[in-house]
DNA sequence: TTGAAAGCGCTACCAA
DNA sequence: TTGGTAGCGCTTTCAA
């Protein structure tokens, strides 16, 4: 029925132009008399109206739309940011057109659309591009934003919890812990954020003069995590702290451990990193590494909302430190953390 | 630089008309000679060129974007089925505009906005619309879809699990394994989920004579399961069979006898509902019901489809039956259901 | 097979 | 404070 109402048809019924009508509905409405506003609000309220959002992007060319890309939605770390990203940016009303890509391949199929669609900017999480990609964005001018992932030497912003340094911190509460044979199980090869925590970690420990860490490779997820554990508590000669590149690993490998007759932290101590709600959890306690998920996507937010108003900003990395989140699958150390 | 490239310029280049130019990126590019075409494509290719699909929307009326509204990202089992829907709908080159709402409010506020993006069909999920809203829908010619939730009475299609069924099988397996006192842990109490399990449940256990089932609210979240099972326990006549609401709820519960000195299954049986991931944990091994959300999902977007094909389409609500997978929170019955 | 021209529903400039 | 009008970049008739 009113499927169409435009301006036009509020304008004939109000009894004025239809540039009134756009005025009324401007944002920064201007120089409207009270009167006149008056009758326009009533007759887009008889006929149903409401402005049609795409022609406005149509004649201003700026949809306040942001893309997201996200390749891990399911992982229980991501839907979180989602959800927080969403919040804020409904909150300054911007809309959110979203995409998935495989996880940590380069999301060169999504981006086309996104760009076609006329994205304010663009938001990538853990997911890298190619630097034809970056290349294309920086041609469209498109601001890109990465999220918990970098390209070295491209020309790409990003915010990323600092890895490195929460690799450090966790190979020093171990060694305070006393441990003496390290063991660590690895997230996705090809990601940022497991080579940094895993160098963080390794380079640390080797500072203090151990160089044979055990390494498993355990592809972020609980199953991978959980056979890396089994593997690594079979061998003649297993570790008695091991780092999991990530909190659900973490939980993989505390179970693994657990059906092996092991007990955490008395034989075994078991750190993780992200801090995710399940790390709470009465049966596991996780000892891990927070990701400050708040200040990371206020981070983004800052950035992206600086390079819509200047293209030409320079690109920055914003590395966000975590915290150490002391709960119960690790030997504790007296003096250091506090639990949540 | 190349932020503007249209089609007049790419047929200025090509020596063509823009119209040629509009039908060479047309989907079912009519009748263009292949020499022309080569040389829009080629000319298009050097400038850079990307048709502008917001233009594209404003002529053809169509946007082909869904609205999604997501009451409950942060909850285990939707970022699945956000990104399955996102899958779906990529494929078939549908993009998605995401919306939050607050959990289990009327989603009021954002769908306006959504209406306003003249989005081709609007999928809600884990929320409810007030008849206004949803008279407001029909108006402006929105196909909506409410998944997981339904409105009795209401003029909306809606795709949900088949909770009563669950409910009921619950209660028949519970029967089956010989418990005795019975008890229910709540989720929202205002969802429609909630009080069709619960109806199920409660229900079938009175066809068997037991009236008195212990009730506690436990919101949908471990937090609320916890401290629900707490509550039963501590009581001077303890339930030995508790069915909770949602999985999540389930794995607070079993946390909570397990700090309790409770044994699950010998001293207490505990089923769910969803099939999480989690529920395979090592920790858990929760019996419960699954919601099959490949199938919820894919009669979603039949229905979707059609109603977009078809706006004058009969309202429809499809149940989908979940099954009992059988683990080991539960004390067995010899003869029913499979692993997974 | 191609081109010219009229919209799609708005915003924004210029005049009144 | 208001109205007229020229776009925004495309699709889609209608003619050639």
């Amino acid at each position: 029925m009113n499927e169409n109402v435009t301006s036009f048809d509020v304008a004939a019924r109000a009894g004025v132009s239809q540039s009134t009508v756009s005025r009324v509905f401007s944002e920064n409405s201007p120089n409207v008399s009270p009167e006149t506003r008056d009758r326009v609000v009533q007759a887009a309220r008889e006929l149903g109206y409401r402005p049609n959002v795409i022609a406005r992007m149509m004649s201003t060319r700026q949809t306040n739309i942001v893309g997201i890309v996200m390749a891990n939605i399911v992982s229980p770390f991501y839907p979180y940011v989602l959800e927080k990203f969403l919040k804020r940016l409904q909150e300054m009303d911007r809309q959110v057109l979203l995409f998935t890509a495989a996880p940590d391949q380069s999301v060169d199929d999504v981006l086309p659309v996104a760009l076609q669609h006329q994205v304010d900017a663009l938001i990538i999480t853990s997911a890298t591009l190619s630097s034809e990609m970056v290349e294309i964005c920086a041609h469209s001018r498109t601001p890109v934003i990465l999220f918990n992932r970098y390209i070295k030497g491209a020309n790409v912003s990003a915010v990323c919890a600092d890895n490195l340094a929460g690799g450090q911190l966790i190979a020093d509460y171990l060694l305070k812990g006393g441990h003496t044979r390290f063991g660590y199980i690895a997230g996705q090869a090809n990601t940022s954020t497991n080579s940094e925590r895993q160098r963080g970690y390794i380079g640390r420990l080797r500072t203090f003069g151990i160089d044979d860490v055990l390494i498993e490779p355990g592809d972020y997820t609980y199953v991978g995590g959980h056979a890396a554990m089994s593997v690594l508590l079979q061998r003649s000669d297993p570790p008695n702290a091991v780092f999991c590149a990530n909190d659900i690993m973490a939980i993989g490998a505390i179970d693994a451990a657990h059906e092996l007759g092991r007990h955490v932290p008395d034989d075994l101590s078991i750190i993780g990193f992200d801090d995710i709600p399940m790390a709470r959890w009465g049966a596991y306690r996780l000892t891990t590494v927070s990701q400050e998920v708040d200040a990371m996507i206020d981070a983004t937010i800052d950035l992206m909302l600086a390079k819509i108003a200047d293209s030409n900003l320079q690109t920055t990395l914003r590395l966000i430190p975590g915290k150490l989140k002391v709960r119960d699958s690790a030997r504790p150390v007296h003096e250091e953390g506090q639990d949540t």
